[in-house]
RNA sequence: GCCUGAAUGGUGGAAUGGUAGACACGAGGGACUUAAAAUCCCUUGGCCAUAGCGGCUGUGUGGGUUCGAGUCCCACUUCAGGUACCA
């Protein structure tokens, strides 16, 4: 037989399909792995070659450890609710869960071919009801807790109330919006409706009136991973801001948590820096301003508290609440044409011009400890959303503050002894305080780390201020005005958000005539027909974002089926956490943050043993296209090849890659790609028409997207995975270059070789030769090693290497190819299960031992050592292998004449590292 | 601006501080063949030498540590990714 991998592949995965080989259950006598891939999201286009890597990358982990002896949880599903699909139902009229359905079974075929060991009796859709459900249900347990700073733990928000009913807000430490209070008189006072807003300032899933990225050509918010420079990275639109009551997820309660979880995990420095600053600490301070002649404060915070000797002015967010409040009558009229500009600015334009722009309020604050007063002006280059959206502006030290004071000639002191102000702030924090004293507080002489430390004390101290610890991270909005997504479980009862029952969960989405907002702006789920309880009163008609699916999806798999919760606590405690998740870095401050989240929260509510979900993180970098390119000679319908082209004037023009082949063009395919080329001459070189290249996204419009399904087809799923991994490390980003797969296939053909002959079955049961034990122990050494480091490309590199020493031993010694056949199991499964099988085995290879290496065979009775005197002249000895330093200085120095003496000098020292290289210095 | 990471032949890429360039592609030469494909063998960082041994040089740049540096330290250059009026 030759190697046949179309009649191999398709065989045995139709064995593994009909016999649930990879079907996984709870077993307490082994070990958990629990690896996954970050779920697709099941888009049109299909996989690209790109696609597998990382599944390829997990599939082998998954097979490796299985071979260990692991009970492995290896499961896929689909990311199935998402704005695409919807743009398209939009343009077509076609119900986005047909085309859905539709291009999951597409990636479904696709992912079959490759023969991954998914146990798809686990697949789970996130717009499946059965699976929805419980993102629901999830919802409804953050509605139904707040987050407790002094427990540091979410608690039921029933606990909250009846700390209300009791004593007010006196001694609550919650996480909130605004902080608030009132006694238990007032609370008990209150209205049901009062009662509702009050505590959706404590509510873990809040209704609040937020600043939100509208992006209105898609008629949606989006969330601030969704946006990137003002455009929504879904279409490239422009997005605005914009005030919208809105549901939203309180993550900032768990932003301190979320931060101290990184230490214990096992991601990249680089991924989990990215998190560091999304989430973005900083410790400063909170300090009141008094506003003269009012008895209004203002609240600002700062992270250079020892700059406050140098406040020559303040700034409020255009948005800031003070603004209204502060204003005097003379300049109202300013300020509310400022707003009014500012407003009609979309995020985009704010940042593009940065022209720094700005109006006086009239007012003064008085700085608390100068006494001075000092003028209050508004400005959006204050962000409204961070800190207080107030600032005390020290121009000297900052460099906005410096553009703003320049812009505005306002005045600038100098604090840090010898800092040079004419030109441009002294942003540094180091150097000698000046400048900074009063008859209370005196900086002048400390250091910048000192005088902020003094500071944070004295205003404490004086209770003008506190310090406080900022995050960037933002509460995460959750309502989206799409159809394409997870009811909220909510309706209205006389304009109080009230949550449906547990028990009538899942909540499905409705039937709606077009996927568009009603006439009067509200979201699609306006159009539904009875969207209303039982009662008649309204449901909500936001729908819930992508990352509401995909925050908990990893719990489901432990327990797909289960109709009474999301996970069992059986399934929990055997299968605890993700081992190993592999996944791109596009999903750093997305859906990782959120995922951590949830589970953090699901862990306050003890439905989950862990804290963290994922303890491992691998990110597989991205395959861009390759181009190719032809030459057309301006106006004529002649190519020329790429090393003539600068004879000539040409063009270049994309030409599709699956007609080339190591950038060399099949000519008469050419020809026949294109009605326009059908008359094409050519220039060759070397008889050859050579191509150009270029490395870009693959995108159908370059014609450089190679589907996966080709190259299984023409060389087969066992090629496609050993080559996709000889690419280079699974990390690193690299364009996909069909050039050179040709050596892996070969490999795999000699693989073949060492047990057929034609048809003739070369493996005997004859003992394997030393040489041929050594070389396979060395790989077994090799991969296993190369494998918990994931380092695929050099184990492809090394059964190469050992493939090639045993062909040349002409061993066909089922000693020495039993061990090779399981190695290269878990890379190229289907040759594996073929040439087990040919050893005369009838259990699956899946089930087979992975080896050990017997360093015995490695053992060398001598060793070849370079030695070098004074680094030059370098020659070879030999030594026994485990001969002692000493014997091995005793024969280095022999072979160079047994000399004390080298080239008229004395031997000064010898050092010898065994088994590596003597270095003798003289002089 | 800030944070990460990277820089090695024609190409993708190997190298626990110890003979740089594994492995593969491509290229060149050869064998087999009427021919092509397939397969196999040899050469392949650069320069010099070549009948043969070989010699010099070489991992972005400049310094440093070390008997010894692609690898460690300092400074710089370039590229990629992330992030940004975050006070």
């Amino acid at each position: 037989m030759e190697y046949n991998h179309k009649e191999i592949e398709s065989r045995w995965q139709q064995y593994w399909k009909e016999n649930k080989i990879y079907k996984t259950e709870i077993d307490s006598s082994k070990p958990k792995y629990y690896v996954l891939d970050m779920f697709p999201y099941p888009s049109g286009a299909g996989l690209h070659v790109g696609h597998p890597l990382g599944y390829i990358a997990s599939d082998i982990y998954s097979r490796y450890k299985r071979l260990n002896g692991f009970n492995v949880l290896h499961p896929m599903g689909y990311d199935s609710y998402g704005l695409p699909a919807e743009q398209y139902a939009i343009q077509t009229g076609q119900h986005p869960e047909k085309t859905t359905f539709e291009n999951i079974d597409r990636y479904r075929s696709q992912l079959d071919k490759i023969g991954f060991c998914y146990d798809w009796d686990r697949e789970i859709r996130t717009c499946d009801p059965s699976y929805y459900k419980w993102t629901q249900w999830a919802f409804m347990k953050m509605y139904g807790h707040y987050y407790d700073r002094t427990a540091d733990k979410a608690l039921p928000i029933g606990d909250l109330i009846a700390h209300f009913e009791k004593e007010g807000t006196s001694g609550v430490n919650a996480a909130c919006g605004k902080e608030m209070e009132f006694t238990a008189a007032e609370w008990n006072g209150m209205s049901p409706k009062e009662k509702s807003d009050t505590l959706m300032n404590y509510r873990i899933a809040f209704l609040a009136d937020t600043m939100v990225n509208w992006c209105p050509k898609l008629g949606t918010v989006l969330a601030n991973d969704e946006v990137s420079e003002g455009l929504s990275l879904r279409g490239g639109y422009p997005v605005e801001q914009k005030l919208m009551y809105q549901w939203c997820l309180r993550v900032s309660a768990y932003a301190q948590r979320l931060l101290d979880g990184l230490d214990t995990i096992d991601w990249t420095d680089s991924l989990k820096e990215t998190q560091r600053n999304w989430i973005g600490r900083s410790e400063g301070a909170e300090m009141r301003f008094p506003i003269a002649g009012s008895d209004i404060e203002l609240e600002i915070f700062t992270t250079r508290a020892d700059t406050v000797f140098g406040v020559t002015f303040m700034v409020l967010a255009p948005e800031s609440a003070y603004v209204d409040m502060i204003t005097t009558p003379e300049q109202r009229q300013a300020v509310e044409a400022y707003l009014d500009e500012v407003k009609h600015k979309t995020e985009r334009e704010r940042m593009i011009d940065k022209k720094v722009t700005g109006v006086f309020t009239g007012a003064y604050a008085v700085n608390p400890l100068t006494g001075k007063n000092i003028p209050v002006w508004v400005s959006d280059y204050v962000l409204a959303g961070y800190g207080t959206g107030a600032i005390m502006a020290v121009p000297a030290h900052d460099s906005r503050d410096y553009a703003f004071a320049r812009h505005f000639d306002l005045p600038i002191i100098p604090l840090i002894e010898g800092a040079d102000v004419s030109e441009e702030s002294f942003d540094a924090k180091s150097g000698k305080m000046i400048n900074s004293a009063s008859s209370e507080l005196d900086l002048n002489g400390m250091e910048v780390k000192e005088a902020i430390a003094a500071t944070k004390r004295f205003i404490e101290e004086k209770g003008i201020g506190k310090v406080k610890v900022n995050y960037r991270l933002r509460d995460a909005i959750f309502s989206r005005q799409r159809y394409w997504g997870e009811p909220f479980p909510v309706y209205y009862k006389d304009g109080i958000p009230t949550l449906l029952p547990e028990d009538s969960l899942p909540l499905e989405l409705p039937e709606v005539d077009k996927f568009l907002p009603t006439e009067t702006g509200e979201p699609p789920l306006g159009r539904a027909k009875n969207w209303q309880t039982a009662e008649g009163y309204p449901l909500e008609l936001n729908t819930m974002p992508g990352f509401a699916g995909s925050s908990a999806y990893y719990l489901r798999y432990m327990d797909p089926r289960n109709n009474d919760a999301l996970v069992s606590k059986e399934a929990d405690e055997y299968w605890q956490d993700v081992d190993l998740y592999i996944g791109g870095t596009e999903h750093a401050t997305g859906h990782l943050i959120y995922s951590r989240f949830w589970n953090k929260f699901l862990y306050d509510l003890g439905v989950v043993c862990r804290d963290e979900p994922f303890r491992k993180l691998v990110n597989q970098g991205m395959i861009q296209g390759r181009s190719n390119f032809v030459y057309r000679i301006k106006d004529t319908n002649t190519f020329v090849s790429a090393g003539l082209r600068k004879q000539y004037d040409t063009t270049p023009i994309h030409v599709d890659v699956n007609i080339v082949s190591n950038d060399v063009l099949d000519t008469e395919r050419f020809r026949a790609w294109r009605p326009e080329f059908k008359d094409a001459e050519f220039i060759l070189e070397d008889g050859k028409y050579v191509c150009g290249y270029a490395v870009e996204k693959m995108s159908k419009s370059m014609f450089n997207v190679v589907n996966p399904d080709d190259i299984v087809d023409r060389y087969g799923a066992d090629t496609l995975r050993l080559y996709e991994m000889f690419l280079g490390p699974i990390e690193a980003s690299k364009p996909w270059d069909t050039n050179g797969i040709d050596g892996v296939n070969r490999f795999l053909k000699k693989l073949w070789g060492l047990f057929y002959k034609g048809d003739n079955l070369l493996v005997s049961d004859e003992p394997a030769s030393k040489e041929a034990l050594k070389a396979v122990h060395k790989l077994i050494k090799k991969v296993t090693a190369d494998i918990e480091i994931f380092s695929y490309n050099t184990s492809v590199a090394a059964f190469m290497i050992c493939v090639n020493e045993l062909t040349q031993l002409k061993c066909h010694s089922r000693e020495a190819l039993e061990p090779v056949v399981v190695l290269i199991a878990p890379f190229a499964p289907h040759i594996a299960e073929e040439l087990w099988h040919a050893l005369g085995h009838d259990t699956t290879v899946c089930d087979a031992q992975w080896p050990v290496c017997n360093e015995e065979y490695l053992v060398e009775s001598t060793v070849n050592m370079a030695v070098s005197f004074n680094g030059k002249a370098r020659y070879n000895i030999q030594v026994a292998a485990d001969a002692s330093r000493e014997e091995i200085e005793k024969i280095a120095l022999a072979n160079e004449g047994a000399a004390k003496w080298i080239e008229g000098k004395q031997v000064r020292k010898i050092i010898v590292v065994p088994g590596k290289i003597v270095n003798i210095v003289v002089g």
